[in-house]
DNA sequence: TCATAAATGCAGAAATATCAGCATTTGGAA
DNA sequence: TTCCAAATGCTGATATTTCTGCATTTATGA
């Protein structure tokens, strides 16, 4: 899998503050530094969020557009190849990098239902792969 | 703040460091300082881990047992609670908290293949879920 | 146009994380 | 039991991260 490390992320090279303004900015696709002040844990101040959104810049993590007055910050890489990094790495990490034993743990807990719809959508997936 | 054993790991309260050597204990479930060291990224020096690893049996992350003469070390909560800490924020911040999308996302792959008896063990389960 | 509020840019202080090195302890072999 | 290699414990130096505060720039509306 050599041609997904180009250019990957890694995201175990980034600071605390890095990576949760990075987990802030997957999870949004674009933000102003003031909204991702916001969601900060332990909010810093203003003057902290754009000093760490200046360095995510510098690094190539994120890039900004000016929109009138303000920035407003984004990925520097499509968040499709980041989110996938970041499935590659839980895989690895928990579940042997197996997608099926994801899929198995996904499936177990007691406490989530999955809507007819999307399981009949999964149902459509799983044909694809392997037909009954 | 003090009552960390009954909290879940919040990941990014962690440094660098000790990000990396929890996904190395996450991964191997056990292992000595050396293990570790040899598992961690630019490699940092044996007392430097040592170092690093008494931090996290501090906050309560690890625990360290010894065996003969030397310590080796483990999760302090169970790894499927970990697991199912790191599956929740992966869906929340990638797929919209939810876990169909992030099954389509697994299944959709072009270059990941599932073995037939996995596909077989997961349609069981989305039976469970609602029959077809 | 011009005053002003609201944003950015940046230098370096403060806080935190990372690390090296040495004193001490431990366990096993002779 | 004694020796010593191999491990830990700990202190404080160094490096990095995080943050503050102020100078500067920018867009708006009176």
């Amino acid at each position: 899998m050599q041609h997904f490390q180009h250019m990957a992320v890694k995201d175990d090279q980034l600071s605390k503050r890095e990576r949760q303004a990075m987990d802030i900015v997957y999870r949004l696709g674009k933000a102003t530094a003031e909204e991702i002040q916001e969601e900060m844990p332990d909010q810093p101040s203003y003057s902290a969020v754009r000093a760490l959104l200046s360095i995510l810049v510098g690094k190539k993590l994120l890039k900004h557009t000016r929109e009138s007055r303000r920035y407003v910050y984004e990925l520097a890489i499509s968040r499709e190849k980041a989110r996938d990094t970041a499935l590659r790495k839980l895989m690895r990490t928990f579940f042997d990098g197996s997608p099926g034993k994801l899929m198995a743990s996904l499936l177990d807990a007691k406490d989530r239902k999955l809507p007819p719809e999307e399981v009949a959508a999964i149902r459509k997936l799983l044909d694809e792969q392997s037909p009954s």
